[in-house]
RNA sequence: GGUCCCGUAGCUCAAUUGGCUAGAGCGCCUGCCUUACAAGCAGGAGGUCACAGGUUCGAGCCCUGUCGGGACCACCA
């Protein structure tokens, strides 16, 4: 015991906890009928890369809150897991492929780059678990689930199968981007505008009568993409612009091919004030024209493009031409045809493929969608009924606005990394129509109908394929029916090559790791669980079994903790997928916190250079105190600032990021540096641009907001220390209150309130609120107050036993309400107190016996937590002690202001009425022992010595004898100073209540207040009127 | 373009939801190695609550507008 050091030292005690934790089994969760559960699933990170500053603060919530909910006896699940993150992962494995051996996708082919991707997904999943295990992360691990496991990949297949069988999705088309280059669709977020110099024709269609005849009129039009007018199918015009209001329902003819299309009139697509007003469109070719002709499917569509940007049929004479080439032709056809009016030059931002770094073209494709109506609908009940609430409730809004669009949910994605889409089409013939016949199918015109026993896992629908006139019979098979797929397969069905969009299968999370669909057995808790279980089919029910608990049990979650980006993709999807799947709500609460910005007010992200990697700050300040840091900033209202600083490799000075460092490229070969002023020497840092040089000292990324959550663990870590040090010979043994001294039923009422508060601050999710309360009670009221009050008891023999327990059982207290916290820092004080005091005299709700000895738990992080008795609470007391408190730093102030060494001790006497003064008298030592004072008087008589400084406490006035000491001129100063300050609140005070109209309206306790703060302020003008004159 | 958030001490943030003399940490100044802690202790300075109006007995907080910063969504022929 006599080994403590004099800081706390974070990494062996992180090292030594986390597997005690794990080893104990007290992170599993399971099935328990006498605890209510508790349930929190993580918002599963995406395993594209190492975890950022943004997991940090959104896993430390979910830990406080899961530990909290522990020690308070619920059975506490956090599910841990990740996301596979399609087309995010997909990108990066294929970047670094294409960088690293110069491959495609297309040169490896899907097995073998799906290969690659499990590869990446199982280094990075083990990176991300240990960044969460370092910073303490209490999750159920036993549970973890991957968005594309076997468990997972059920929930999606039954999902897609119902929705399907429910006819709420179906094949549609839509416009993608789409990269010639590398022949694929590229999402929204892998595109990028970029200017590209480029013209803007005007050109001119000729106006046909009924017979196809040209009347001589014209409509004139501007296009950048000459070519896409071989895929025209209307000219649009605004319904209210006169210009060409007797043209609507005309035709015209498009003089490259002689096609007529007609003239139509949209109010969306066309705008009176743009170019002609007049605007050609190509639904096929681009998203608006597209929209348009959603509006007015009669003018038809047609696809003018090869997947290789050359031109299809419909292009006629320039089949097989690329579309730049085609471009030129079409323009030099129109002029010569009398059709081209003038052409400009023109900047034109145009779509480019982030990873080909070409442009992109619309390109139409068939797509798979979810009806969003009635689901959608669903969702917003929940939210609006209160069955799902937000906290802060503002973000209900950006719920409920988003679904109440009810697009519908384009659910495909043209990648090779997810879930693929369990769909088998072939053209809709005869032997298509026999193959499904087989399995039990009859067709009523179109309508495919299976019988029973097949309808519980085919289902199968004929729809319209993307050529006119081509039509499709598409069949959904449910998992685990390898067998149907085989004969689709031998008949000529082919699998669809789209996976789902990830979202899809994030969306089942909430009730997919629990086991969903499988009802009749607890999810598998390791890989060869999995493996057994999925091997079969879920057994039918039996009706006999137990079921699958684990899912009765958890479902729904309690509290979702997520970052507000994801409110639309994420929590909505959640709860309408939870809603259809389980008839229930994922999880009654969603907190939304702040989000980690830069010192400059940017999004923190790898890309940008501002990306700190958690765990270079634990290594630096521990994980307690980077936790305790974070739950600081997590507030209601605001994003958080974190100015970041690189670390000296040599010296560990700080040195200051500036936008420069982070957009800072390599010139020429030579690597950016930072410069350190210390030891006067550059060095390369973590960037995006470029990794640094291997062997050479790199500077991290880290940031000194964090040392206030050190200083604040190395207080504790103090605070224990000096408890141990003093509990030598210490007995366990109950404490009456007439043991009791005033710091100590005044330290008991303060953690009372603080207990209470940790209670009403967590369950509203206001961490930061919580951390301030849990902080000044530990520093400035246990350690600044507390402690050195009973410092003298401790040294005295008779006194020493009880001020131990009180000091140990307020201590006790303190780390349980801390575990949450900074659970490695207390879990080993909690051990080491353990083996001085397992029993210690904790608080038992009697009035009688106080505190009563009680063994403690084995561990901190399965201790109970703190039930203060209310009762403790003691107002009165409260303000006595604060008088005290005042008078002392009145005394310090004086000595301060004079210089008085703080060993030479001064003398103090106390103008009071006789309550006051014999509560001062009682607490005289405490003058000795904290401000080296000695009270010398205390009375309704005292005089003011001459030579004295002075102060004023309302209901009582100080003085300090300084003879020889005090200057007379400096005294006067200070006390007019004073003075002005009072003068100008009794003002305010009066002013307000000389008003009529608030005596009269405002509420009673606050007209109350003013007239008590009044008569104080009166108290201490007077007294400071009276030290004036007397200094005079 | 729509929606939402923010602007308070040099910096980063609070302010119990409209009511005591607007607080804290860091930084700064003064004095201390006082037997748990110098990552500390004691004391102190520092604020036109972005700006302009309005509502109210009363506004940092509510309303309107302006300026500035940020986020999300939509759009960008």
């Amino acid at each position: 015991m006599s080994e403590i050091p004099k800081h706390y030292e974070p990494g062996t005690t992180q090292q030594q906890w986390f597997p005690f934790w794990e080893e104990h089994g007290y992170f599993n969760a399971e099935p328990n009928p006498d605890r209510q559960p508790h349930t929190i699933m993580i918002p599963l990170p995406n395993v594209t890369g190492a975890l950022h500053m943004g997991h940090a603060l959104n896993g430390t919530c979910q830990d406080l809150i899961t530990r909290w909910r522990r020690m308070q006896g619920y059975e506490a699940l956090w599910m841990p897991g990740t996301d596979h993150a399609g087309i995010a992962t997909q990108a990066v494995v294929e970047r670094r492929m294409l960088e690293e051996e110069g491959l495609t996708r297309h040169d490896v082919g899907r097995e073998a780059l799906v290969n690659r991707i499990w590869k990446w997904k199982d280094a990075y999943e083990k990176r991300i678990v240990s960044q969460q295990k370092s910073l303490g992360a209490s999750c159920d691990w036993r549970r973890i689930r991957f968005t594309l496991d076997e468990v997972c990949a059920r929930a999606v297949r039954k999902t897609f199968f119902k929705m399907f069988s429910d006819g709420l999705i179906y094949r549609g088309k839509r416009l993608v981007n789409w990269d010639v280059h590398l022949q694929t669709a590229v999402a929204d977020d892998e595109v990028f505008d970029e200017e590209v110099d480029g013209h803007f024709w005007t050109f001119n269609y000729p106006v046909v009568d009924d017979d196809g005849n040209e009347t001589g009129e014209r409509i004139s039009f501007s296009t950048t993409r000459p070519e896409t007018m071989l895929g025209d199918t209307a000219v649009c015009v605004h319904p209210t612009d006169e210009r060409y209001t007797h043209l609507v329902g005309r035709k015209v003819k498009i003089p490259l091919n002689d096609r007529l299309i007609p003239i139509i009139a949209d109010g969306l697509l066309a705008d009176k004030e743009l170019g002609t007003g007049a605007v050609k469109v190509t639904p096929a070719h681009d998203p608006n024209d597209y929209a348009c002709y959603q509006r007015n499917p009669e003018i038809g569509i047609i696809n003018i493009l090869n997947p290789d940007g050359t031109l299809n049929e419909n292009a006629g004479p320039w089949e097989g031409q690329d579309r730049y080439k085609v471009r030129e032709r079409v323009v030099e056809r129109m002029a010569e045809e009398g059709h081209f009016e003038g052409v400009e030059d023109r900047k034109i931002p145009i779509k480019h493929s982030d990873r080909s770094k070409t442009i992109v073209e619309p390109y139409l494709s068939d797509q798979w969608f979810v009806k969003m109506d009635d689901l959608a609908q669903a969702a917003i009940d929940a939210v609006e009924d209160g069955r799902v609430r937000f906290f802060p409730s503002r973000y209900a809004k950006t719920y409920i606005d988003w679904l109440a669009e009810k697009r519908d949910w384009c659910i495909s994605r043209q990648l090779w990394w997810g879930h693929r889409i369990p769909i088998w089409s072939r053209p809709f013939d005869d032997e298509a129509r026999a193959a499904v016949q087989k399995l039990g199918a009859t067709f009523n015109g179109e309508d495919v109908t299976l019988d029973g026993e097949h309808a519980a896992y085919v289902s199968a629908v004929v729809a319209d394929g993307i050529q006119p006139g081509e039509r499709l019979l598409l069949v959904c098979v449910d998992d685990g029916h390898e067998a149907i797929e085989e004969q689709l397969n031998a008949a000529g069905f082919e699998q669809d090559p789209d996976v789902l969009d990830t979202w899809f299968s994030s969306a089942l999370w909430p009730h997919a790791t629990l086991g969903w669909p499988d009802t009749e057995r607890n999810p598998p808790l390791n890989e060869e669980e999995v493996a057994k279980q999925t091997a079969a089919p879920a057994p039918k029910p039996t009706g006999d079994g137990k079921g699958n608990e684990v899912l009765d049990y958890f479902y729904p979650g309690s509290v979702l903790i997520t970052s507000r980006d994801i409110i639309t993709l994420w929590v909505a999807r959640m709860v309408l997928t939870g809603l259809y799947n389980m008839g229930d709500v994922p999880f009654r609460h969603v907190h939304v916190h702040p989000k980690i910005l830069d010192g400059f007010g940017q999004t923190m992200s790898k890309s940008k250079g501002n990306g700190v990697d958690p765990v270079d700050l634990i290594e630096k300040y521990g994980a307690d105190a980077v936790r305790f840091t974070i739950a600081s900033f997590a507030g209601e209202t605001q994003d958080v600032r974190l100015p970041i600083s690189y670390e000296c490799p040599k010296c560990e000075t700080l040195i200051p990021q500036t936008i420069a460092h982070q957009n800072a490229k390599p010139d020429e070969g030579t690597k950016p540096t930072v410069h350190c002023p210390k030891c006067k020497a550059d060095y390369q840092y973590t960037s995006p641009n470029y990794d640094p040089d291997p062997d050479v000292p790199v500077a991290r990324m880290v940031s000194e907001r964090f040392e206030y959550g050190r200083n604040f663990c190395n207080k504790l870590w103090n605070a224990a220390r000096f408890a141990m040090l003093n509990l030598e010979g210490y007995t366990e043994g109950p404490v009456t209150q007439d043991d009791l001294q005033l710091e100590d039923r005044w330290i008991l009422s303060r953690l009372s309130t603080v207990t209470a508060q940790m209670d009403e601050f967590l369950g509203r999710y206001q961490f930061d609120a919580a951390t301030r309360a849990i902080r000044e009670f530990t520093w400035n009221e246990f350690c600044d107050w507390y402690l050195e009050m009973i410092k003298p008891r401790l040294r005295d023999e008779a006194q020493r036993p009880v001020a131990q327990r009180v000091l140990l059982s307020v201590l006790d207290s303190l780390v349980r309400l801390l575990q949450p916290f900074a659970p490695f820092i207390c879990e080993e004080l909690w051990q080491r107190l353990r083996e001085i005091a397992p029993v210690r005299s904790l608080p038992v709700d009697d009035a009688t016996n106080v505190l009563m000895p009680t063994e403690v738990a084995e561990a901190c992080i399965v201790a109970s937590w703190p039930q203060i008795p209310a009762a403790w609470r003691d107002e009165s007391l409260e303000k006595r002690f604060a008088r005290l408190q005042e008078t002392i730093a009145a005394v310090r102030n004086v000595r301060a202001i004079y210089q008085i060494p703080p060993g030479t001790p001064i003398k103090l006497l106390m103008r009071a009425t006789p309550e006051v003064a014999d509560e001062l008298q009682n607490v005289s030592q405490q003058f000795e022992n904290l401000a080296k004072t000695v009270l010398e008087a205390a009375g309704a008589d005292v005089v003011r010595p001459s030579g004295a400084a002075s102060f004023s406490l309302g209901d009582a006035d100080g003085y300090v004898p300084l003879e020889g000491l005090i200057d007379r001129k400096k005294e006067l100063e200070r006390q007019q100073k004073e003075l002005e300050t009072l003068r100008k609140h009794v003002a305010g005070h009066e002013k307000k209540l000389a008003n009529e109209n608030f005596v009269s309206r405002a509420p009673e306790h606050v007209v109350a207040n003013v007239r008590e703060t009044l008569e104080n302020l009166r108290k201490q003008l007077a007294s400071v009127e009276a030290i004036i004159a007397d200094l005079q």
